[in-house]
RNA sequence: GGAGAAGUGGCCGAGUGGUCGAAGGCACUCCCCUGCUAAGGGAGCAUGCGGGCAUAAACCUGCAUCGAGGGUUCGAAUCCCUCCUUCUCCGCCA
């Protein structure tokens, strides 16, 4: 959520940088607000003085003993207007905050102008792409000729965007799981946290998801009472580590806080029919080893460069070749500030796809949160909060495959993560 | 699932219709005293949103907030209703 103080004073600067990532600002909507709440709630503020001056003024009185009919009948009079005022303004209040709450970050300075994807900024290469010198596979068929990937028992299971491992390549994936979790907690000062994959409607207006992006949820209703509420099934562990902090006041010393969690990842993948549906890149649900940060405002850019590097630094060690891209303006998400993507490279493909996006928020999540530190003033300040994949483990499973594969269909289990293979130093035809 | 108890400021904890945004304590900040450590005295110290303000801080002032949402009342932390959460006991269970 943006700061409405900023709105105020300066609309037409917010609306021009919110422009630049594609998206209109109805100024004349919101000043149309923004006038009336004013007008509204200056009113309603003034009768509630009045009645509780009245009130005191009762209270006063009897316990003096004295005769209150006088004052009861003046403010009996108020109760209506009061009423009708409390109830206006709740409704203007609402609207704007619906306005408000619609509206996407600003962009932070050092992001690239741009209108989509083809404008990102390519930050570096690192490595280099393999040479094959024979017709390499994709993943899905080196994974079914080792015999532990299965889409049909998948489908048939759940349905389609839903993939099913066996034997060694379900190992591999728990061994990158593993080997990012123990990365990032031995060598990079996070600490591991377990966190529920299903959550509140607060938490995923806290994180951004809502109130705009429901479609891309899944929804699990519950009886909540007389009523139905929902729990929603965690599209990324961004959510549920974030809101740790929603609606706390942490100590300055307790910062920057770091956590790194692995969960599964559900997403409904509602606008993208047809994209991607061979293979594991696009699921219904995948693994993912998230890093997140709360950190002091002053400390928000070194800290998204950190977070890419611990990022990058896994597929380093895994000796996959890759690229960062800076997103530009339109390309970057709602709730985020400024984003860099680490993108694989997919010999099968040709191509590099996203393994991994880190993102700074500056103190947009934290306003909607309520998430704040006391500052070296003792007054509390929003603090700012940052993420990253640290990685996809379904997509890296996919590079590991089609960047390792050999000419007889086997892939050899990269170095890094043999301690976690029992040894083992390549996948062959396994049952 | 059944029975009971409880949810108040950073923390502990008083408060059952009226100068209560809230006693007292701890923690913290400032000052005084004290030649270490310790102790003593005084003051300050919730958050959000408005207005004064055309701008930052400061200050003054109004409103709201005592788990959440409704209700009763001139007035609610306090009474009523619904819900949520936590704790204890019983049952069930990975």
């Amino acid at each position: 959520m943006l700061d409405i103080q900023t709105l105020r004073n300066d609309l037409a600067g917010v609306a021009a940088r919110l422009a630049t990532r594609g998206f209109v600002l109805d100024t004349a909507r919101f000043e149309q607000l923004e006038g009336e709440r004013k007008l509204v709630q200056t009113r309603t503020q003034e009768l509630q003085a009045r009645r509780n001056a009245a009130s005191k003024q009762i209270g006063f009185a009897k316990s003096k003993g004295e005769d209150v009919t006088a004052i009861m009948a003046e403010v009996a009079n108020l109760g209506d207007e009061l009423k009708q005022a409390e109830a206006q303004l709740a409704v203007v209040l609402a609207e704007l905050q619906a306005l408000l709450e619609g509206l996407p970050n600003t962009p932070h300075e050092s992001v690239p102008v741009g209108k989509s994807e083809a404008d990102n900024e390519e930050v570096r290469k690192v490595g280099s792409k393999p040479s094959f010198d024979f017709a390499v596979q994709d993943h899905v068929s080196l994974g079914e000729g080792l015999g532990g990937l299965d889409f049909e028992t998948a489908a048939k299971i759940s349905g389609a965007r839903f993939s099913l491992l066996k034997g060694g390549l379900a190992r591999l994936h728990r061994a990158l799981a593993q080997f990012m979790l123990d990365t990032h907690t031995d060598q990079h000062g996070y600490t591991e946290v377990y966190v529920p994959y299903l959550v509140n409607a607060a938490s995923m207006r806290g994180t951004g998801q809502l109130p705009k992006f429901e479609e891309d949820l899944f929804k699990v209703p519950r009886q909540m009472g007389e009523g139905i509420e929902n729990f929603y099934l965690i599209p990324t562990a961004e959510v549920p580590v974030t809101n740790m902090v929603r609606d706390e006041i942490v100590p300055l010393e307790s910062l920057p806080m770091k956590f790194v969690a692995h969960t599964p990842c559900f997403r409904s993948e509602a606008g993208s029919a047809g994209r991607d549906t061979r293979g594991m890149i696009r699921q219904h649900q995948f693994d993912k080893v998230e890093l997140v940060q709360m950190v002091h405002p002053d400390d928000s850019s070194a800290a998204l460069e950190q977070l890419l590097g611990h990022a990058e630094t896994i597929l380093q060690q895994l000796g996959l070749h890759y690229r960062v891209v800076k997103l530009c303006s339109g390309d970057i998400g709602f709730s985020a500030a400024m984003t860099y993507d680490i993108e694989v490279w997919l010999p099968a493909q040709d191509t590099y796809r996203e393994i991994s996006s880190c993102s700074s928020f500056g103190a947009f999540q934290a306003r909607r949160m309520q998430a704040r530190f006391r500052n070296a003033q003792g007054k509390p300040e929003l603090l700012h909060t940052l993420n990253g994949s640290g990685l996809a483990v379904g997509r890296t499973l996919v590079a590991v495959l089609e960047n390792f594969q050999q000419a007889d269909g086997s892939v050899v289990i990269p170095e890094v993560l043999r301690p976690y293979m029992g040894g083992l130093e390549s996948l062959r035809g396994l049952k």
